[in-house]
DNA sequence: GCGTGATTACTCGGATACAAGATGTCCGAGTTTGAGCGG
DNA sequence: CCGCTCAAACTCGGACATCTTGTATCCGAGTAATCACGC
């Protein structure tokens, strides 16, 4: 039970297009470079942020990815999710008892994450990460 | 990204367990039929849960496993860990930066969920439960 | 009747097999820009 | 100077190759209760 990596380069993803010119659209290679993954593999983790319809793509010479309309209301949890996708934690193996007390409290328990990773918008993290650096906090 | 099986099978047998009697030490084999799980894989489980002091093993005939003091303080928290051990869910890979914004969100929202699952103890579950089987609610 | 040993019913732990999912690579195809070249 | 073609720089998507981890099985060893046997 862990987050997997490639949920961990989606985020620090977004997280850089949020700080780049939006006209200009950032190429894989770049993003890549950035977290040291091979650019193949990033791009299928793009092509999934781009089916859940976060980024686009823009094919040719001078093409890459850029953020889409209303980006400033991504959340972690958006991302999280177009990763991971929408699956429930836990799933009781004793499927024929849909009232399993523990498989409550499991749901509940995803639920108080899910609540809080929705409320961190990647915009307000992009905005706190530009502070830093112009104020010289490494 | 999601809790194992294990992790299932140790919640229900600790369950089942606070629900038996304390005297009688409950053998492998019943508990993996319980849950239609192979009892030498349960008894890996069992191991894990015995190691982290919530459980003993009583070797020999009529021997089994049998809930340990203090019992009725462990919550989920103490079992998940038992079993998917304690490191963090999330881990940036870009390790050279210990203060990775992302990072942070992320520990903030696990810790949601744990705080959470402090809370929940096992021993109210099972009594929850046997009140249920009482009046007859299934 | 009583002690001693064998049998039985258990757990323990290591080694190993198997499956699935995460991670990563390769390649062929499509698309746009821009440069080169001929008229 | 204009238009055509072609190469270059990109992304897209499928098909693999590899690695890690969860899941599961097998087997030999240890342990305790119980039973059987012989004295």
């Amino acid at each position: 039970m862990k987050f997997s990596k490639a949920t961990d380069y989606a985020l620090h993803t977004m997280l850089f297009l949020c700080k780049s010119p939006f006209d200009k659209p950032v190429g894989v290679q770049q993003l890549a470079e950035q977290q040291q993954v091979s650019p193949t593999y990033l791009s299928k983790i793009l092509t999934k942020l781009a089916k859940a319809g976060m980024i686009e793509s823009i094919s040719g010479v001078n093409g890459g990815y850029r953020l889409k309309r209303n980006w400033e209301e991504i959340s972690f949890l958006d991302i999280i999710h177009a990763i991971e996708g929408t699956a429930s934690l836990f799933e009781c193996g004793l499927h024929h008892n849909p009232g399993c007390l523990i498989q409550q409290v499991m749901v509940e328990a995803e639920n108080k994450m899910e609540v809080f990773l929705r409320e961190q918008k990647i915009s307000e993290l992009a905005k706190k990460a530009t502070n830093m650096w112009d104020s010289g906090i490494k």
